[in-house]
DNA sequence: AAATGCCTCAACCGCCGAAGT
DNA sequence: GACTTCGGCGGTTGAGGCATT
């Protein structure tokens, strides 16, 4: 038998030298070598250059996991393992991006770490997450429920004579994958009262974690309830109840109550009528699909790579805990791009959450009108009906940009479209002033599918007043269908309506900064780092001096203000409402796709 | 002391995406 | 568009050490 450490591969003549099998000192020595002289790259060229028998890819693994600099060895400290708990809840078996968060590990290190724990607590039957780590997603606990049930099935075999307190741990109920987060072996019952370093005990406390257990999961029923009840009345006060109705009556979007989730910017450049933002890619960047027009154009969003945008999401792809609670997805899921396929529009990454979501402030949707589409797969709200109903437009329906010269994009790329104004007029859609302008900056646009034509000036003022007429009719026909609430405005043309919500919203503005000023909020929900940057600021610029316009149009200043004013105390406020999910009662993050 | 089982960890393997041709 | 190469990632393997019986 050839020694491990002999073994060469004879699959191929041309690899029939190549060593494999632990490393010697004399060959770390030579890949020493040849990273000083050369970097860490072209590992295929380490066999040429320094003689050394291995394969690129064994010479990369052994740089990355054994000799590189600032590499930690020794057993992790509990700070480091309740981090991997953590990030483990929330990213799943995504060892590079965890290792990441660890300055000095390897993915390697932290895989079998995890991999031993998962068989060690299975075997002892105690939950897989400490008490303080929040819920993983539902997906990730799979593996463990595999394991727990290996392990039954073995307790069962082996103790069959007797009435084994292994048995009784795990009832088959409590074990079904439909209810894998309020498993009360994959949280221990009390979170007050445990550390990562106690709550791992052993078999002869799990009775009594057990019971604690289910009075828990029953509380936390309980408190599921209660949530999904404030949900659907939330209101934090009367008076900003009534203030946050007044402010999205002059923003024009109607009925919308205040548990429409906080999440904010889909896009946010200001002379796109969708509120896109339009940018060329930038090398760190990814694509993502978010529409797939099925006759005519796709549109893409580019998601943000700036180190601001991504610190506290390596993929930037985060979902509002709101916005998963009220079930609020995409309609398709985003799909995988290569970067060169580049793209188009430039997005938060905050807002362009798991593959299948991703979120919208319906404060811009007279900003934005067409730029999302509700859907509600769970948790349906009489609130995210009446978005559904008043906004029924689909991302399919995206797609405008200006022309290559002015975004940058090379004449290569796909032009862009406008789906046409049908979708706009099946909202009360105020943002044709913003549409002015960026009629004004385009040089070509298409509409209606039609094929690519030159807007003078005079064909966009007639399309503004198709918008206008559009907007009156569906005005109108929301009046005399009795549909017409409290919230509609008043009879008037677009243009002065708009002139109006731009003349009410800095008081309005200052009458809800009081009031949020008045109740100090915990902010460090949406302190996570992605916050303070803006869409088409993806070199890492603060909002506040990436996303103003550039001119000194008040309109736009007062836009500007409004939504940093809403990202910076409005969002918080829902948060308030909405973030204190139970533990085991949802997913913060959800199916975030790889590091591509 | 020998047998057995378990654990750790280094290394390998297959797959995938990006980039180049 | 097809193909190849390269790098990265996650799953798996198996040698060696340790603890238990």
């Amino acid at each position: 038998m050839v020694a491990k450490d002999e073994k060469v591969d004879a699959a191929s003549p041309a690899q029939a030298e190549l060593k494999k099998g632990p490393w010697k000192p004399e060959e770390d020595m030579l890949l020493i070598e040849y990273v000083k002289k050369h970097g860490e790259r072209d590992w295929n060229m380490v066999r040429k250059h320094s003689g050394l028998a291995r394969c690129g890819k064994s010479c990369r693994l052994r740089w990355n996991n054994h000799l590189r600099p600032n590499l930690r060895k020794g057993p992790f400290s509990p700070d480091e393992e309740k981090l991997i708990c953590e990030l483990h809840s929330q990213m799943g078996n995504k060892w590079a991006r965890i290792a990441a968060m660890l300055p000095g590990r390897t993915d390697n290190e932290i895989k079998n770490f995890w991999n031993t724990r998962v068989k060690r607590l299975a075997r002892k039957g105690v939950p897989l997450y400490p008490a303080d780590v929040q819920s993983p997603r539902p997906d990730l606990l799979n593996p463990y429920l595999h394991h727990l049930d290996a392990q039954n099935n073995a307790s069962s075999s082996s103790l069959s004579t007797s009435s084994s307190s292994n048995l009784q741990l795990h009832p088959p109920a409590l074990l079904s994958p439909t209810t894998p987060t309020s498993h009360p072996l994959l949280f221990p019952p009390s979170a007050s009262s445990q550390t990562f370093q106690d709550y791992d005990v052993g078999l002869q406390d799990s009775m009594a974690m057990y019971d604690a257990a289910l009075e828990n999961f029953r509380q936390q029923q309980q408190q599921q309830q209660m949530f999904a009840s404030a949900m659907m009345n939330d209101a934090p006060s009367p008076q900003l109840t009534s203030s946050l109705q007044r402010f999205k009556r002059h923003r024009s979007v109607p009925n919308l109550t205040i548990s429409v989730p906080p999440v904010r910017h889909v896009a946010l450049h200001p002379f796109s009528p969708l509120g896109l933002s339009t940018s060329s890619s930038s090398p760190m960047g990814r694509s993502v699909s978010v529409a797939g027009s099925p006759t005519t154009t796709t549109s893409y969003m580019h998601v943000a790579s700036s180190p601001h945008s991504y610190a506290s999401s390596p993929t930037g792809m985060v979902l509002s805990p709101t916005a998963l609670q009220l079930g609020i997805s995409m309609p398709q899921p985003a799909m995988r791009l290569p970067l060169s396929s580049s793209p188009v529009v430039n997005c938060r990454p905050t807002y362009l959450p798991r593959t299948s979501s991703f979120s919208f402030d319906p404060m811009l949707f007279d900003l934005n009108p067409a730029a999302a589409q509700v859907t509600h797969m769970q948790n349906p709200t009489q609130t995210l009906d009446a978005i559904d109903n008043e906004l029924a437009f689909s991302v399919e329906d995206l797609g405008i940009s200006m022309d290559h010269e002015t975004t940058g994009i090379p004449p290569n790329q796909p032009s862009y479209h406008v789906n046409g104004p049908q979708q706009m007029q099946t909202a009360n859609c105020n943002n044709a002033g913003l549409l002015d302008e960026f009629l004004k900056e385009a040089e070509t646009i298409s509409i209606r599918g039609e094929e690519k034509a030159e807007f003078s000036a005079e064909q966009a003022e007639a399309f503004l007043k198709e918008l206008e007429s559009d907007w009156e009719q569906s005005r109108l026909d929301c009046s005399t269908s009795g549909q017409a609430s409290m919230d509609k405005p008043e009879a008037q043309t677009v243009r002065e309506y708009q002139m109006e919500s731009s003349m009410a919203e800095p008081e309005l503005n200052n009458e809800l900064s009081n009031l949020l000023e008045a109740n100090p909020m915990d902010h460090s929900f949406w302190n996570d780092g992605s916050d303070g940057l803006d869409l088409g600021c993806n070199n890492g610029t603060p909002k506040s001096q990436a996303s103003q316009p550039s001119d000194d149009n008040d309109h736009h200043h007062q836009y500007y203000q409004l939504n940093h004013f809403i990202d910076d105390h409005l969002g918080m406020e829902m948060h308030q409402l909405t973030g204190s999910v139970p533990v085991g009662a949802s997913p913060t993050w959800d199916n975030m796709p790889g590091i591509y």
